[in-house]
DNA sequence: GCCGTTTTCGGCCCGACTGTTTTCAGTCG
């Protein structure tokens, strides 16, 4: 047996999908292979055993075929199919699919037309103005893919959740405002709390569609209109991002919303069960019908998108979780967990303040924080090791845990019953050795250990020097476990699964870090940690007090991970945290 | 390639928009 995880096989099934789409297989034999790749995705038992004892056929989406590819996999390290297919495709293509406009029928045609092999090749031709003669192109058509050429080179196609929640916002207000917009929301992949987002959606009822959309291609932020129809127009936004709106009827609403709310999988699974019931599901309603696509009569009555899955033999189900990654099991039970809420947050446990790379002093986040409602704010500044962030040593460290007190002494003579928690983001050296003794570490309210060097180890060298620290009694978080940088920086290498269970053996709490540069535990991963019973912790790992706004953005992704709120340790008052933190 | 209390063959989610056509294929979400 080979050492091949299951991401890679999934990650190499998705390879070979995209390949098969490149060569003009049939759609469905591709979607077949994305499928599996999602089966796998989503498959909690172990990959080898499930090949050795022949128990990977009965998983749905994965058959004959699949299985033996599989097998090969897991038993070779490598697939013969796989190594024949790439050899028979030109890699230059596949970047082709990210242009848009450009199909897999496209691709193929130029490149067997004018024999084109990457996308400097594409550009050329188009530049020669050889593209446009090619049936079923046109002058269009060329301008088309330069300009796409072009965009992409200069700006990347995807934001992060905090910058797509400024457009959102403005958006969702602006639209509000026109007086011909009966219902409007903001759907898509933002209303899921993606962690990252690759356009913004739109959806509006109105009896003016034509006022509507003439509007939003006007406003303000708009630099570009990409297309527009009756009932549809895309918009490039000034920073690049493209924003959709779809215009519906007020009746159609819930069903629009939760069409473009997708996602794609998961309507897809939708209408799957709508047919199962003999009905058919589209954004303009759930109809009585086999054929009929837009018939009022026909239409089932629903007011809310709860009605609809309700019709499906399901509970609601919230957007967070509409991925097709086991959502509908969980409907069909009545089990879907009550998700938690920001609101019920009631303070955070890792923090900085200018006593290393922070913006405000202790008595301003104190301060700001009461402001919020909150009920305590952890400091934990970094430790000495992090001098590119002014991190402190053991002595520095010893008189902020005097100010600290100090502070909350003063805080509490004015009759305040907030505090702030003392403690350090103390650094994983390499090898799993902390940055401060245990009698220092001992001495702290809270203890977050995180890796800030050393990025590049092997992935056992990484995992045993994780699960090092996290067996330390005196760490009560393991702070960004990934080190993720949304759009900048891969993960480190590490098993992810090994860390998890060294949590759970050793009543460690994992980092939900909100930060919308991190978001890491990735949420993905979080079933199976709250299944072992880890808590989660939802830190803004914040450097200046408006930070704190972090919290609200990752409570939609610890929703999307499946999270109740006494899976959430910083949901608890400070008086049932003070216990579970000695 | 997968799947099945209508099926082991013949389906496979669905509709809008564009550009190149002259009724539709390709792309997109």
């Amino acid at each position: 047996m080979s050492r091949i995880s299951k991401e890679e096989v999934s990650e190499l099934l998705e390879d070979i999908a995209v390949l098969l789409e490149l060569k003009g297989e049939n759609p469905f034999k591709t979607r077949a292979y994305t499928n599996g790749a999602r089966a796998l995705q989503s498959l909690d038992g172990d990959l080898e055993e499930m090949v050795s004892d022949g128990t990977l056929k009965d998983v749905k989406g994965i058959g004959d075929a699949l299985c033996k590819k599989i097998t090969e996999l897991v038993e070779t390290g490598s697939l013969k199919f796989y190594e024949d297919l790439k050899a028979s495709v030109e890699p230059g293509l596949v970047a082709m699919l990210d242009i848009p406009g450009l199909g897999p029928k496209k691709i193929l045609s130029v490149h067997e037309k004018l024999g084109i092999t990457d996308i400097d090749g594409l550009e050329k031709a188009c530049r020669e103005g050889k593209v446009e003669k090619l049936p079923g192109f046109g002058k269009k058509s060329q301008d088309k893919i330069l300009q796409g050429i072009e965009f992409r080179r200069q700006h990347g196609t995807h934001i992060r959740l905090d910058e797509a929640t400024e457009w959102a916002e403005e958006i969702h207000h602006a639209l509000r405002d026109h007086p011909e917009v009966i219902r409007c929301a903001v759907a898509g992949s933002f209303r899921r709390s993606k962690e990252i987002i690759g356009d913004l959606d739109f959806l509006v009822s109105t009896n003016d569609p034509s006022a509507v959309i003439h509007y939003f291609s006007s406003l303000d932020g708009v630099s570009e209109i990409l297309l527009q129809g009756e009932t549809k127009v895309s918009v490039r936004l000034r920073q690049g991002t493209q924003a959709d709106l779809r215009i519906i009827r007020d009746e159609e609403f819930p069903f629009a919303l939760h069409y473009f709310t997708g996602s794609k999988e998961h309507n897809i699974a939708m209408r799957q069960r709508a047919i199962q019931k003999g009905l058919r599901l589209n954004e303009y309603g759930l109809f009585r019908s086999k054929t009929e696509t837009r018939d009022p009569d026909l239409r089932v009555p629903c007011r809310t998108e709860e009605d609809i899955f309700n019709e499906l033999g399901l509970s609601y189900i919230p957007p967070e979780m509409r991925e097709d990654m086991g959502e509908f099991k969980l409907a069909e039970k009545d089990a879907i967990p009550r998700l938690v809420e920001w609101t019920r947050l009631k303070g955070s446990l890792h923090n900085h303040t200018n006593w290393s790379d922070g913006k405000n002093t202790l008595e301003q986040t104190a301060r700001y924080m009461i402001d919020l409602g909150l009920e305590y704010w952890a400091i934990t500044d970094h430790s000495k090791s992090s001098f590119q962030a002014n991190g402190l040593d053991e002595k520095r460290l010893e008189e902020q845990v005097e100010a600290i007190r100090a502070l909350n002494g003063k805080l509490e003579g004015e009759g305040e019953s907030f505090r702030l928690l003392t403690g350090t983001e103390v650094d994983i050296l390499s090898g799993g050795k902390l940055d401060f003794d245990d009698d220092i570490l001992a001495g702290l309210d809270i203890v977050v250990a995180s890796i800030h060097n050393g990025f590049s180890q092997k992935r056992d060298v990484m995992t045993a020097r994780i699960i090092k620290a996290v067996e330390n009694p005196n760490v009560h978080i393991l702070g960004h476990p990934t080190g993720r940088l949304l759009l900048q920086r891969d993960p480190y290498e590490l098993d992810i699964n090994k860390v998890i269970d060294a949590c759970a053996a050793n009543g460690t709490w994992i980092e939900l870090n909100a930060s919308p540069y991190r978001l890491d535990l990735d949420w993905r991963h979080w079933s199976r940690a709250a299944e072992k019973g880890v808590l989660c912790a939802i830190n803004p790992d914040a450097h200046r007090n408006e930070h704190a706004g972090f919290l609200k953005l990752a409570t939609g992704v610890a929703r999307k991970a499946g999270l109740t709120a006494d899976q959430v340790v910083n949901t608890r008052p400070l008086n049932a945290l003070l216990p579970l933190i000695k």
